[in-house]
DNA sequence: CTAGATTTGTTCGTATGTATC
DNA sequence: TGATACATACGAACAAATCTA
C-alpha cells in the first residue's frame, strides 16, 4: 500500500512538451529578455493543442519566472530575465524541511563575503559608497527603542547586500545575497527573544567604518582582510547567542 | 512604447491566491512530507473557484516541487520535498543570461570544497569510502579513447559531488553540489574543443587519492588543507585551459 | 484478468475583466 | 469614449490513469 514505487508518468504531459519546446527555442535561439513569445492562438496551432493546455504551459514557465505575461493588445508572453526574488523563493522551498540554522548560515558567510568584498571593492560607484555610508551611521548611534535595535540589525544586512550586489562573480552575488535574505528572516522571526549584545552591534559598526574606508580606497586585499574578521568576530557572537538561547529555552536551539 | 513600465498587477490572481494559502498552511500546521492536500473537489469549495483556477494553482506548486499529484483512487496532490534536481533547474534559469564562466566556477569551488571535505569527512560511510574509491579508480589508468577521457573528468566530479552529497549543512551541499554540475555541463557542452591536459588529471587523481586516505582516517583539517590545494591546482590548470581556448577561438572565452 | 469506482487530465464554449489604441 | 485584443475565470463533458474487488 505505502511502498515508496517509482514515478515513472507513462505519458509525458502535453503541457510539459510545450515547457521543454519553449525552453530550448530560448537557448538555441539565442532569444533575449523582451523579446515576444507566440500569442496563445499561434502555439495552440504551433503544438496542436486546446488553450486550457497553453495555458498551463504559459503558467509553468511564469512561476519558473521565466516569462511574463500581460494582457491587451501587444500583451503576451515576454521572456523576462529571472529575478532574485523568485530564484530566492525557489531556493528557500528547497530548504524548507532542512531549516539552515544560524550557524549553518555564518558558516557559509565566512566563506564567501570575504571574497564579495574583494570583488565588490574594484566595482562599487561613488553613490554605492555614499549609500554604504548612510547605512554605516545608521548603525553609530544607540538605540533607543526596541524596533530601532532590529531597524539597526537590518542597516548591517543591507550593508552586506548591497556588497553582494556590485559582485562580479553571478553566483557569488547571488549566494551572498541569499544568505543576508535568510539572516534577516531569522531576525525578524526571532526578534522578540533576542538579548541585546551591545558588544555585538559596536563590533560590527566598527568593522563596516573600516571595511568602508578600505572600499574607499579601493584595497582590494585590505577589505577582504577585514571582512574574514569581521564574520569570524560575527560567527563568535552567533555561537554566544545561540548558547544564550538554548539556556532559556532548552531544545530550542533550531530555526 | 518599449518603455518598462513597472508591473504592478492591479488585482492578484486567484490561482496564486490558492498557492500563498496553500504555503502558509504547510508552514503553519507543519505538514510533513507525504501528507496529502484536499483533493480538487475539496479545494473548489473552500476556496469557492472553478476546477481550472484549482488546477493552475496545483500546477504551479508543482511546478515550484512543492507536491507531486497522481491520478487514480488515493491519488491527490502530496507534499513532496522539493527535490535537488528541481532547485537546480531553476537556480539555471536565473543564471541563464549570466552563464558563470569557468574561472567564476572555480573561484566559488576553491571557497567551498575545503569546508565540505570538511564536514563529509566526519561522516562518510565505509559504503561511501567505497565507492569513493571505485571513482578514484576509474581514473587511475591512462584513458585510450577521447570518450574515457570526458568520463574519467566526470567521475571526478562524481568524487566532488558524493562528498558535498555527505555534507552536513544542507545550504553547503546545495552549493558544491550545483557548482560540479555546473563544471559537468560545461565539460561536455565544449568537449570537443578540449585538449589533452595530461598533467592536470594525474594532479587531480593524486589529489583524490590522498584526500581518501585523509578522510578514511578521518583526518578533518588534513583533508580540508588538501581540498585546499587541490581546488589551487585546479583553479591554476583552468587557467591555463581557458588561455589556450582564447588562443584558439578569439573571443570565445566565456561560456 | 476484468470491471467498476475514484480521481486527475484535457477540451470546448462562453462570459468577463483589463489594458491599449 | 469605444473598439479591440488579449488574459482570466467558469462549468460541463469526456478521457485517461490507477486502485480495488
Amino acid at each position: 500500500m505505502n511502498n515508496k514505487n517509482l514515478r515513472i508518468p507513462k505519458r509525458i504531459k502535453r503541457s510539459d512538451q510545450i515547457v521543454e519546446s519553449v525552453k530550448r527555442w530560448v537557448a538555441l535561439n539565442k532569444v533575449q529578455p523582451g523579446d515576444r513569445l507566440p500569442n496563445e492562438r499561434e502555439l495552440m496551432e504551433q503544438f496542436e493543442c486546446s488553450k486550457g493546455t497553453v495555458r498551463e504551459a504559459l503558467k509553468s514557465l511564469e512561476v519558473q519566472g521565466l516569462i511574463s505575461v500581460r494582457t491587451g493588445p501587444n500583451g503576451g508572453a515576454i521572456l523576462e530575465r529571472v529575478p532574485y526574488d523568485k530564484a530566492s523563493e525557489l531556493l528557500r522551498n528547497f530548504l524548507h524541511f532542512d531549516q539552515p540554522t544560524g550557524p549553518e548560515i555564518y558558516a557559509l558567510r565566512t566563506l564567501v563575503e570575504p571574497e564579495i568584498a574583494a570583488l565588490a571593492t574594484a566595482r562599487v560607484t561613488e553613490a554605492d559608497l555614499e549609500d554604504l555610508d548612510a547605512l554605516v551611521k545608521r548603525c553609530e548611534v544607540a538605540p533607543k527603542t526596541f524596533e530601532e535595535r532590529i531597524e539597526q540589525r537590518i542597516a548591517e544586512l543591507d550593508f552586506h547586500i548591497l556588497l553582494a550586489q556590485r559582485c562580479d562573480n553571478p553566483m557569488l552575488a547571488f549566494i551572498g545575497r541569499f544568505l543576508n535574505d535568510m539572516l534577516r528572516d531569522l531576525l525578524i522571526f526571532k526578534k522578540s527573544a533576542l538579548p541585546e549584545q551591545l558588544e555585538f552591534s559596536a563590533a560590527n559598526c566598527n568593522y563596516h567604518k573600516q571595511l568602508l574606508e578600505a572600499i574607499r580606497a579601493r584595497n582590494v586585499s585590505g577589505a577582504r582582510k577585514l571582512m574574514h574578521e569581521h564574520m569570524k568576530s560575527a560567527e563568535h557572537f552567533n555561537h554566544e547567542l545561540e548558547g544564550q538561547l538554548s539556556q532559556h529555552f532548552l531544545g530550542a536551539t533550531n530555526s
